[in-house]
DNA sequence: TATCTGTTATACATATAATATAACAGATAG
DNA sequence: CTATCTGTTATATTATATGTATAACAGATA
């Protein structure tokens, strides 16, 4: 699986590398099972620090994306990542809450905000 | 227009006071021309520094919400908020794709997420 | 035994967030 | 004219977040 890191952006770049990798697991491109590369061989390629890399990890493990065995190194969750429960939903309410309320101001209309949101999903069902 | 902060957020002050107004923007609680308090009278209503609502407004006049002028004070943009473009299109779209990633992975459907966004665009469009 | 794993502990540099004062220039009310 | 309020700018300080750099430890493996 390809990662592209951008070391301008204003986004962490743990945050980048988390991204892309549930980015990847929503694709189907990493599967239940998986196995990621060792912190330090991924860090290595990224060209970037050990640490930075297992923060990441940390917070794939903490928010149940991945496993992180002693023996096993690295894997997507065989268990698949926990659905959607309350704590979830109502996370996802409070960051999709601003985006709407500042589209709403620039006259993005319902129709086209769902539009865009079709479109996004779209993307993760492509290799199906 | 009520604003209440939550210090022990994560989320900073500045961002929480921005996305206040620009919910009560969307709400119409805030209308085109309406007044907002001075940087130290707000600052002080709300126990916090003026320099930190000073860089809400700054980021909220940079962004077209509002206009300061020196002698009339601080009001909502009088011409609107500007309306959508590519620049903004293509910035909500990364804002909404790792969030969709997340749903996708967690099971959340099309049709729930979609659910969602309706629901909350829903609340803006109460009061008209 | 040597090597690889995740993990932990320090240390350092830089950037951001928030506060605290202070001052300046323009506008306004008394 | 004076005093006050406005946004703005400049410094300084504190705390936290980000990213890097080394180093070490313990468990597993070849």
């Amino acid at each position: 699986m390809y990662i592209a890191l951008d070391l301008e952006s204003e986004e962490p770049i743990y945050t980048q590398l988390k991204n892309q990798i549930i980015a990847g697991i929503a694709k189907k491109e990493l599967r239940s099972g998986d196995p990621l590369p060792s912190v330090r061989s991924l860090a290595s390629d990224l060209g970037i620090n050990l640490h930075t890399v297992n923060k990441a990890y940390q917070q794939l493990k903490q928010e149940g994306f991945i496993l992180i065995h002693r023996q096993k190194g690295v894997v997507v969750n065989p268990d698949g990542v926990p659905s959607v429960d309350e704590a979830y939903w109502s996370e996802i309410t409070k960051r999709i809450h601003p985006i709407i309320a500042e589209s709403v101001c620039r006259n993005v209309t319902e129709q086209d905000f769902l539009q865009l949101c079709r479109q996004i999903y779209a993307e993760f069902q492509s290799k199906e």
